[in-house]
DNA sequence: CCGCGAAACGTGCATATACCCGCATCGTGT
DNA sequence: ACACGATGCGGGTATATGCACGTTTCGCGG
């Protein structure tokens, strides 16, 4: 018989599921804003950070955005081939990469932030903004 | 004071990217814990889906996750390949390609609910289901 | 029946993401 | 100087995601 579980697979919603929906939207709606600008809120994110940061090497790169090292390397590559950030050798330790912020790179960045702001402002308007800090914070430490 | 601009690119965080790496935390410990099973959590969700609304065309089936058409395509390759779905023209209508759940789907999914329960009760136990949920709706109709 | 717009798909391209494995370099103890 | 474990990275593989474009098939009006 059905015993308790499932008749077709327990229907209670999966919490993994629900928030990578909301996610696909979240970053097709700032990619939309973003698109004259021509860069992905992904690419806007790692320029910001690296704008924040100074040169960096990609593996602490990586740790400040929570991203998997070999993700941030790929992910530097379009913004490096469009010249937009500039990748050298660690003048004291060889093995490092610096990712170096180029001006066309500050430059994408000022040129992106008014249609980030847009963005921003609309999803801002249907969540408090706290609340998705407060639930990532939350999930981070998760791991 | 900060006039308006920005110093080094206004610090105000991004919520899209708040957001991203929450979900990049969340899958990975997902995937974690469904390794057993061999499925991503990406493809348990399409599994549940399909057992809940049956033999599916491609394009409600996208529609149905909030998935982008061909993306659900691609997803199901995988599935497929493994013989967890099987894919067969559309019998009224020619165009369609009517997914379907087999039996090793259906077995798959019951191997991996055990695995998928635990990594819900891990993440719930550090926010409140409702709230990724409420989250989630006032999101997605965003776009 | 013919043509035509619409609907359902697939493909090519580009990026995003993570795992595994291997290579080069660093630092350190001997 | 040297062997060796640790560290920084890249490459290969596989999936996830979405856009632009082209193809096939439907349904319909003429």
């Amino acid at each position: 018989m059905s015993d308790e579980s499932h008749p077709r697979a327990s229907l209670e919603p999966c919490t993994c599921s629900a928030l990578r929906r909301a996610t696909r939207a979240v970053t097709t709606a700032y990619d939309a804003a973003l698109r004259p600008s021509g860069l992905r809120v992904t690419q806007f994110a790692i320029l910001r950070l690296l704008d924040r940061l100074g040169p960096t090497p990609v593996t602490r790169l990586a740790a400040e955005a929570a991203l998997e090292r070999t993700t941030m390397g790929r992910n530097l590559d379009p913004l490096e081939r469009r010249g937009l950030v500039r990748i050298a050798a660690g003048a004291v330790d060889a093995r490092e990469r610096v990712v170096v912020l180029t001006e066309a790179g500050r430059d994408a960045i000022a040129a992106a932030i008014p249609y980030w702001r847009d963005a921003q402002a609309r999803i801002n308007a249907r969540v408090a903004p706290g609340a998705v800090a407060a639930l990532a914070d939350a999930l981070i430490s998760a791991s």
